[in-house]
Parts: C-alpha cells; sequence; structure tokens
DNA sequence: TTTTGGCACTTAATAGTTGACAGTGCCATT
DNA sequence: AATGGCACTGTCAACTATTAAGTGCCAAAA
C-alpha cells in the first residue's frame, strides 16, 4: 500500500468532502471506498487525525470536514496527477487557433479554467513597477472635446474624453502632446504626475490654459494606479453549495470579489505556484501561477473558491495551461528571433 | 387639505412601507402621521385601496403593500417637491471643480448618485448607432509585441496588445495602419470588419502575414459591440434589507447586475425620464434618465434598486443632477463658440 | 350618511416538544 | 490491533401551542 492507513483515511476524508460537500462519517467512507475494516477502525483513526488537527467536526454528533492543516497536508502529500483529457483538449485547441493577441490568449484560458473548475479565475496585469510611458496620442473629437491616449511599455492603455478649454484652440493641445511626447516617454508611471508638474511653466509659454490642461491629463494617471484584473466565471461559483445555503457567506464572496483591493490583498503570494487556503472562519482559497508573457512581463492567474476546491485537478490544470501558455509565448519569439 | 383622504392614505402608506419595509397596518399609520381617524376608517379605506388595485396584501392578516399601480400613481401624483441639500452641495461643488473630463464628470456624478440613494447608478455610454472609427495608432513594445489602438468619434477607446507575425516587421506593420488610417477612417463601427475584408487583396502586396495581423485587429472590433457601462455603489444596494434576507432575490440581483446583457434588456426606456416599475415577483426598479454630453452625444444614467425606493428624492435627484451637468456642458460649449 | 368601537377571524412568526437519524467515544471482547 | 456493542449527543424536521398584528364586518353613535 502507498500510503499509511491513516493517510489514505485523510486522503479519502478530504475527496469525499470535496465531492459532497457534507460532513464525513466513518460509514459512508467505507461505503464509497470499500475499505476493510470496521467502522470502529476508522472513527478511532479519524479521532487521531482529528487530534493532530487535521480534521474538525462542526459538532459533536457529525461527521468531518477537514481542516485548513487537512487541507495543506492533501495537497502537499497525497494528491496524485490528473490532468483531465477535456481541458487539454479546449487548451490545445486554443493554442492552434494561433491567436495572436496576448490578452485574448489569457482571456479564453481563463474562461477554459473557470469553466472546468467552476471557480473563479482572474486574471492580473503585469505588476505595475517599472512601467513606463511610452506613447501620448491626441484624437480630436470635434470643437469642443478631444481624446487624450496614453500608452506604456506593457501595452496598457489609458484613456480619457475631456473637454477643450475655452481659450485653448486644437493646435495649442496638440503642441502640449509634442512636449510630453518629448519629454514624458520614459518616465516611470509612477513619476509621470511629478514630472508633468515640473514641466509648468514650460507650457505656460505655449498654452495659456495650461492648467486645465494638465489638471486633466493628471486625473487620467490615477487612474493608472488601480488594479488590472479581470474576473471571470462569477456565476458559476455563487452556484456552489456553500454560497447558495449561507447569504452571509455569499454577501461577504460577492464583497471580496467586488472589491479589486481586497481582492489583491488576498493574492499574496508571487511564488510560481502559490497556494493559499482560507484561515479559520474565512472560507475562501485562492491558487495562484506566474505566468511569462512577451516582453519580460510576468502575468497572473489566479483561481478562487471555497475551502472545499478540487485541489487535485485544479491545481494540476493550473499548472498545465501556465506551462502551455508559455511554452506557445515562448516559441513565437524564438521563432521571431532566429 | 390638498389630497382627497384616500389619496392621502396611499401616499402615506406608500411612504411608510419604503421607510420601513415592513407592510403597512392601519394602526400605524395613524401613529406615524397623527391621522385623525379611527383605524377602522383607514381600515375601510386601505380596503377601497385595495379593490381598486393600489395596495395589496402579502397575507390576510398583514398589512399592506404597495401595488405596481399603486407606486405608478405615488409617482405621478402625489411627490412633493424635494432635492436634498446634501445632493445639492455635492454636485455644486462638483461642478465648481471645473473638470474637463466628460468621463470623470460622469463618473462622480453616478458615485454621489448612488451614495446619497443606496442604489446602483448605471452609466450608459453614448449609442453605438452612427459611431464612426476615427483614428488608428500603432504603439510597437518591442521586437515580439505591438498594441493597436482604435478611437472612435464618441472618444471611444479600444486596444489590443498582440504578438508580431515571425515574417513580419515593425515597418510592414505601420505600413498596414497607414493604409487603415487612409482608407477606413470615417466608416461606422458596424462596418468596420466588413471594410476591413474588402481590404485584404490591397494588404497583400504590402504585407507578407497580412492575414493574420487583420485577424488580430478584427478582434479588437468584436469588443465595440460589447456594452459600455459602469455600475457605482453596488455594495451599498446589497444591504438593502429585501436583499439581505432573501438569498434567492440576491443571487437574482447579481445575476443581472453582473451580466451587462441583462440589464440592457431592462433598460428599454429612452425618454427624457423613465420610470419603470418592477413586474410582479420582479422586485427591481429602473429610473432612467437621458443626457446630454458634448459632441451631440447622448448618454444616459440608470438608478437601479428594488421597487420599493425613495421615488421622490431619486427622481428629483437624478432630474436634478441631469439638469446641472446638462448645463455645465451647454455654457462650456457656448463660451468655446463664441 | 359617515364614523366608530367591538369582536370574531386569519396568518405568520416564535418557541417548545418530540422522535428519528447520523454520527461519535469508549470498552470489553475477539 | 481490530471489532461489536452500547450509551450518548447534536441536528433536523414535523408537530403543536401561543402570541401578535392585522383584517372584515356590523351595529351603534355622530
Amino acid at each position: 500500500m502507498r500510503y499509511r492507513r491513516r493517510e489514505l483515511i485523510l486522503k479519502y476524508t478530504v475527496e469525499l468532502f470535496i465531492k459532497t460537500a457534507q460532513p464525513v462519517g466513518s460509514k459512508s467512507l467505507i461505503e464509497n471506498y470499500h475499505l476493510d475494516y470496521s467502522s470502529a477502525t476508522i472513527r478511532a483513526e479519524m479521532n487521531a487525525l482529528e487530534t493532530q488537527g487535521f480534521l474538525e467536526k462542526p459538532h459533536t454528533s457529525a461527521g468531518r470536514v477537514p481542516s485548513k492543516k487537512g487541507y495543506e497536508f492533501y495537497v502537499a502529500n497525497l494528491r496524485e496527477r490528473v490532468v483531465s483529457d477535456n481541458i487539454r483538449h479546449q487548451i490545445q485547441t486554443l493554442i492552434e487557433a494561433k491567436t495572436r493577441s496576448v490578452d485574448e490568449m489569457i482571456n479564453q484560458t481563463c474562461e477554459i479554467l473557470s469553466q472546468m473548475t467552476n471557480l473563479v479565475s482572474v486574471a492580473l496585469g503585469p505588476k505595475t513597477t517599472g512601467e513606463v510611458l511610452k506613447s501620448v496620442h491626441i484624437v480630436p473629437l470635434d470643437k469642443h472635446s478631444a481624446t487624450a491616449i496614453f500608452v506604456t511599455n506593457q501595452g496598457y492603455v489609458e484613456h480619457k474624453t475631456f473637454m477643450i478649454p475655452m481659450d485653448s484652440s486644437i493646435e495649442e493641445i496638440t503642441e502640449v502632446v509634442k512636449i510630453f511626447n518629448e519629454r514624458l516617454i520614459g518616465t516611470k508611471i509612477s513619476d509621470v504626475v511629478a514630472k508633468m508638474e515640473l514641466l509648468r511653466p514650460l507650457l505656460k509659454d505655449y498654452v495659456v490654459e495650461q492648467e486645465v490642461l494638465t489638471n486633466a491629463f493628471t486625473e487620467a494617471f490615477i487612474r493608472y494606479a488601480r488594479d488590472r484584473l479581470s474576473l471571470y466565471g462569477k456565476e458559476s461559483l455563487l452556484e456552489q453549495p456553500e454560497f447558495i445555503n449561507d447569504s452571509e457567506k455569499l454577501r461577504k464572496l460577492i464583497g471580496i470579489l467586488d472589491d479589486p483591493s481586497k481582492l489583491r490583498e488576498l493574492i499574496i503570494g508571487d511564488g510560481e505556484l502559490k497556494i493559499n487556503i482560507g484561515d479559520a472562519d474565512e472560507d475562501l482559497s485562492l491558487i495562484s501561477a506566474n505566468i511569462q508573457l512577451p516582453g519580460d512581463q510576468v502575468g497572473q492567474i489566479v483561481l478562487v473558491g471555497p475551502k472545499r476546491m478540487d485541489y487535485n485537478s485544479v491545481l494540476w490544470a493550473l499548472e498545465y495551461v501556465t506551462d502551455e501558455l508559455e511554452k506557445y509565448f515562448e516559441v513565437e519569439r524564438e521563432i521571431n528571433d532566429e
């Protein structure tokens, strides 16, 4: 036998609970896995597992539920390599489609992931640290308004439609943009606002209403600070039994999913494959993986779900997906470099 | 007395229910509004109002709740002009700030609205009908990737980062963009994809891998079809008693708020100020107002909440807000035109 | 004719009771 | 070490008051 009995019982308990979402009793364990022991024996083992802290009981006469520690042990020692054919197939189809757009690739991947796992998948854009302004454009819309566009070296675009100040002409504004393009390109996003301030005296010579103008531009940069993340598959997660029956939990979950800063807070991990199993009453686990994007950027894909999730398939799926994607991006680069 | 007694009773019933979220009985009406009639009289009137269809009873021995018809009558005939000082003050501060950005104005306004009303406010971008491609930009990021940017005459920006096909150089791509700028500018968004197809033979002469390129561009245009709407104040709506106690309703609400197409379906109105009070079991009302933006565009602000909402303040607030905003945009234009 | 006090009636919500059930822990026995 | 047996415990669902809030209606008062 590959596992010692006690570990096997822990393994089965975790797996059965993941499947049924019900506390697991000794009898149901025997039934489901055809164990050759009496229920008393299993009970004794489960008791031991409980005192060791791997299992816990909702109440005296209920079955057992894996604890945080129990899940962690399961994830670390007890799961087996399985990548579902289904997900493998879907990812391969995606890759064969030879989509050129990076966003679209990530996008589709996240859709597939959350469909397969019934979890929410989060795509986090590359870290803004070190991000640099690449170019500034202005597109006049009519006499009264124009759209300013800012692009970073990571291909992130922010835009802002603003009213043209009464005393300014479009020519003056294009002049300002020209100056911005000359002086601000290459500046770190975090420094742009400060540097813009320094340019004010210079701008005064060209443009009458420069103050209003730079203010408008500054506003656009405030938005850069925001988290760039997209969520996929929110609906199916909300249909999970833990949230259907517990509207308090449901509201809490939504509060987190809808608030990027709260979400970001939970995604502390930065390592290759990080598993963050919900503490105490917080019934939420996050699995995150980094992914190497073209242009030396690093994105992150995070799966969010209840503590009771199918860690085995989820982890392998995520690993498989990021591997395949990185391979794809990598191959493209090598062909380009030859 | 301005209102006939029966109408007054309807008015009070609606207002008390809006305040307490509890079915309203004859006694509590007398207590709250110091009526000089006995409960029996009030009961008789309420009975009449029920047979007329303005009120309904959740069950025999409960108080009464306004029906759809009751709310509609209230909105049409019974409310009084009140604009809270608070909202007036906040909007004035916003206007005095002289923000130049249209987005930012709408943005802030919606924040204020949902804060004041505890409802979700939805900002809908201008209709895409008649929207026209204004310009195309390409920003090379590094050897392997570039970002394409598309701007419409309404100041809406879509972008897409894509991998540069192996056989293409950046020069080739800028050539394609040049052709796009020459041939596609002024084309309706809905026609761009078709017209791009027609350009393919022409492009073949310039670029080897034109197919992959145009595909990537086409993908960006598919996104244009998406609804442009932003939501504000979701959290506070979820805290309303109707959703706290009824997790079924809660999940339904979230399903609607998170799905732009479902939401759009409900926002049928197009008139100046449209009130759409939830039918039958659907406990949802929508109040929408058009708003004239600079550049002859029309946006829409919609407030979403439970049927039981404070129509009086909400309606006046919305009217006030859109008036002030339009005035602001208008003044700017006139000054510009002089 | 309108208003009112009184009364019987209805229903939901609350609390208490009970029995079945699923599970446990422990112990004497195998 | 494993097991069968047994007492024990907490939850859940069904049932039963009991209470509270409110109604409808009617005969009497204004």
